[in-house]
DNA sequence: AATGAATGAGAATTCATTCAT
DNA sequence: CATGAATGAATTCTCATTCAT
């Protein structure tokens, strides 16, 4: 019995999905440029050229990836709301971040990995900004209410803080105390100053 | 007549120093596997070969760049006085840093893509720490003083914040509100909590 | 539809058995040293790239070569009888070595040229001890049977007398008058003296 | 007082014989290739210009000490005589042989790695032929006379067997029995057979 | 006579990508 | 859909040689 349409589609999709994972692990781990596509095929256990029947280059596989972990991001912080936020909500991105960041860590650590090479920065950054402004302003409006008295500075502050805590956090993650860290974020950025 | 010792000697140093800069520009710029030795040779209007001369390969370059980049930073902090900060030694090391961030932007930026890349970060990121952490001693005394409850958590909080201010600094210089930031910080680390 | 595993088997195997003969013709005749990978692709009407991809390196190209001349050695003088050696047998002996030496002159100057670099002796002359070892031990109990005095210094003389043989035959082969040194090689070693 | 003419002469006489002794060296112990100007330089305490002030070229360098190895050998037997050997002749020829082997084992055992670079052979082969082939008249009359049926034939033997040991002692000096050997063979070639 | 900085051709090696099967 | 042999451009690095001083 021929397989359907459907039946590929999916064969495809699962092949996809494993060379992104096994790339997304070496990346992160060795680095992008001591990740050869042959290193990807073997640990995919498939062969080099069949990678090239699901990504147009290297150069793509790793857009595809940054993107993907991207969109996941989206997924949980889409503002599609009102574009305020309480102090039950700040707890909740961050702790969602958190949570996302201990769950993803290679991920995260591709994503800061590449963030430096300015040629995929500019590849991607574009892209991580449409997300990041909306969720900024909302943080403003938040600050704001709060009474900062510059929360044009204050979400800068908070958006390197955040940053600042992951790339330690993927640098090290033992030893990372994140949960005390969150609780002193949160009572920094709640409390009226 | 040959030249004398002292001729080559300088010759010498000049030469290191523009093969270094001209590396660290385009290491920054490009990226470390973007920037071939071809690359610095051209940027630099030597050889290829000479750069052989001075440097006994790539890495031994590129380290020999990072840590001079830390001695700068050594050379500033030094902390071999009482191991005590008061609220005006805090606020120069702040400033001291931020200005050291600006007059050095593309070794920060590099120091940051290095130290993603893993295996740059084993070459480099041990005598980074023997810096890093008598600083972080004293800091901790100086929240503990403070009347930080949790000084160890507030030390990393301010660690992580600091590189998050650096990393976003470096990605995008021109339009970040660095000064009141700096003022930002430093209220937020002496007053009381 | 894909090839076999076999094909691919065979292929290899082919491409592998072209690359080292060609490598094993130009290292003869030009040395290790004046014979570069490029050459051997050119003669071999390939890419450099093949090359390694049938080889880790142009030293394990050329261990390969050798090592597989030595198991040629091997499999005609495997001495696993008696270790005891009869007049007939070491007429076979000699009269197989220069049948050899005929047949694999290419083969024998490589293995002199590379005899004598210290480093590359290293790597191979191991190997090739343990296949003379035995084989010299059988000598000496010949000998001494047949009244040597100091059956050890013949065996030393024979040795050094095969290999002189060798290295002038290998020298310059079209005068070499290999046969009629056979029988004097075979008269000065049979007969009692 | 300026130095005169004869003092600048003798000078240049001593700078190259230091040349060449250190490379000799060099060229003995790590390979023809593996030897740069730079190390011989560095081993005879001079600049790497300095070698170019006496030789024209690496190959001409390796050329002047292969020559100069040959020319010791003619001194010693340079055959203006008779053409006649009388057996303490022979003994002597074998005698000095092994003597000056002993004495210059590097250079033999670089010599022999010389020959089997074919163009290195080329290169040198030529002058050692003019040197050989009156030697090896000589003791083709002295065969004769000794009633060899094939005097060409029991040359070819001599000289591959000397070769043969040459080649047996540099490559392994320490344990050879040079004298024993000297023994066995001028027994072989002085009896009547 | 002497120096060593500088050159540049060429070496080994890697790897993304293609393509016949 | 899948394979892996094959390519070739690019990379790091070496070294004989030149030359200004």
């Amino acid at each position: 019995m021929p397989r359907t349409e459907k039946q590929f589609e999916q064969i495809r999709e699962e092949k996809r999905d494993l060379i992104k994972s096994v790339a997304l692990e070496l990346f992160a781990k060795e680095g992008y440029y001591n990740t050869s596509i042959s290193k990807i095929a073997r640990g995919a256990k498939i062969s080099k050229g069949l990678i090239y029947n699901y990504f147009e280059s290297k150069e793509d596989l790793i857009k595809e990836i940054v993107f993907d972990g991207i969109d996941t991001f989206i997924e949980v912080f889409d503002p599609n709301k009102d574009g305020i936020l309480t102090d039950d909500e700040l707890e909740f991105f961050i702790g969602e971040t958190f949570r996302i960041l201990k769950s993803n860590t290679n991920y995260w650590r591709l994503y800061f990995s590449l963030l430096m090479q300015s040629n995929v920065y500019k590849l991607v950054g574009r892209r991580f900004l449409k997300l990041i402004i909306p969720l900024m302003k909302t943080l403003k409006n938040y600050l704001e209410w709060k009474g900062s008295k510059n929360p044009l500075v204050d979400v800068r502050l908070f958006a390197a803080l955040m940053d600042g805590i992951c790339l330690h956090y993927v640098l090290d993650p033992k030893d990372f105390p994140l949960d005390d860290i969150k609780e002193r974020i949160f009572k920094l950025f709640t409390i009226n100053n």
